[in-house]
DNA sequence: CATCAGGGCCCTG
DNA sequence: CAGGGCCCTGAT
């Protein structure tokens, strides 16, 4: 596990298009906690590894959603070139959706009954995502067949163990451990961490994704990028949505795990929990835009909660 | 104390 | 295509 101190060495300010709304567009409430990432209102601190550096990003806010300005800063222990800063940037761009455009969605369904009012709130929310596409795939595992609490432990004890972490502008952060370190251990010494048979996923999976061309994966059409993908050990139909979705910006909802039907049920004002029944009632009121209905939705619960801390929903969001 | 479900997936038959 | 096994933890 690698530990250092990263220094100031690039700042820039950028100009998202607007609507963009900083704070609902870089922090998600119903994510577990992992301390690889930190936020505060207007500011968020992350580490980002790309082409091989690791490097700590500092986000600061000073802009409105309508005219949205954010002062981007990196920290790493050498200079960095050019080129590098500015592919980074691109990087950053496709990774938070600082210019994606929202308006044609906005305008079909803001006069529905259902999410308009989300649609009016959330205007300027972006489908951000921090990770990559390897952490994505250690947090899948992470999250697999368990519940949040053990999710938690389990991160923390991986981080702890072989997760690198970095210091800059006072804070301390770690990075999800990289695929050529983690196949360096035997598996037994994983499992000692009590994740179980996870252990032998997240070698496996490691193996998988330094065999992928993963520039070539995101020009793919949504069947093929899927078909890559699923070949990954430990990727099945559900680790699949979630990746699609958060790495790659697809509009993607094909399954509702069991234990979130009960919020689907309430959001969208529905009698029944069954899945098959919620996913035919989305398709025909929402079609391909039924994952950004949801998204919004979704937001407009768990932000709430995050403020209010509402006791009806704690039932159904257990990790906040 | 024992039993069991919990943000799945792999493998076998 | 159905169903058993995998691991640990906390709830009952």
């Amino acid at each position: 596990m690698m530990k250092q101190k990263l220094k100031k060495v690039y700042s820039k300010v950028i100009f998202p298009s607007a609507p963009y709304n900083f704070d609902y567009s870089v922090h998600n409430p119903s994510h577990f906690p992992a301390p690889v990432v930190h936020w505060e209102s207007g500011k968020l601190w992350f580490s980002f590894r790309f082409e091989n550096k690791l490097i700590g990003i500092k986000f600061t806010n000073q802009g409105i959603t309508t005219k949205p300005e954010i002062l981007v800063e990196f920290y790493y222990k050498d200079r960095l070139d050019k080129e590098y800063t500015e592919k980074l940037l691109d990087e950053l761009d496709y990774k938070f959706e600082f210019n994606k455009d929202y308006s044609e969605f906005y305008n079909k369904f803001k006069e529905d009954k259902l999410v308009g009012k989300a649609i009016e709130k959330f205007s300027g929310m972006k489908n951000f995502c921090i990770e990559n596409l390897y952490e994505y795939l250690m947090i899948a595992i992470l999250l697999q067949n368990t519940n949040v609490k053990r999710t938690v432990n389990m991160t923390k004890a991986m981080l702890e163990n072989y997760g690198d972490l970095i210091e800059f502008d006072n804070k301390k952060i770690y990075s999800i451990w990289t695929p050529k370190n983690i196949l360096r251990i035997p598996e037994q010494e994983l499992r000692n961490l009590k994740v179980g048979y996870r252990a032998k996923n997240f070698l496996r999976a490691s193996e998988d994704y330094l065999k992928m061309d993963k520039i070539y994966m995101r020009k793919l059409m949504d069947n093929e990028l899927k078909k890559e993908l699923l070949k990954i050990y430990g990727v099945g139909p559900a680790s699949v949505d979630y990746i699609m979705d958060g790495v790659y910006h697809r509009k993607i909802l094909n399954v509702i795990p069991p234990w979130e039907s009960k919020i689907y049920s309430k959001l969208l004002k529905l009698k029944t929990t069954d899945t098959k029944e919620i996913m035919n009632f989305l398709d025909k009121n929402y079609g391909k835009d039924k994952s950004l209905v949801i998204k919004y939705l979704f937001m407009d619960l768990a932000w709430k909660h995050k403020l209010e801390n509402i006791e009806e929903i704690k039932k159904l969001l257990p990790y906040t």
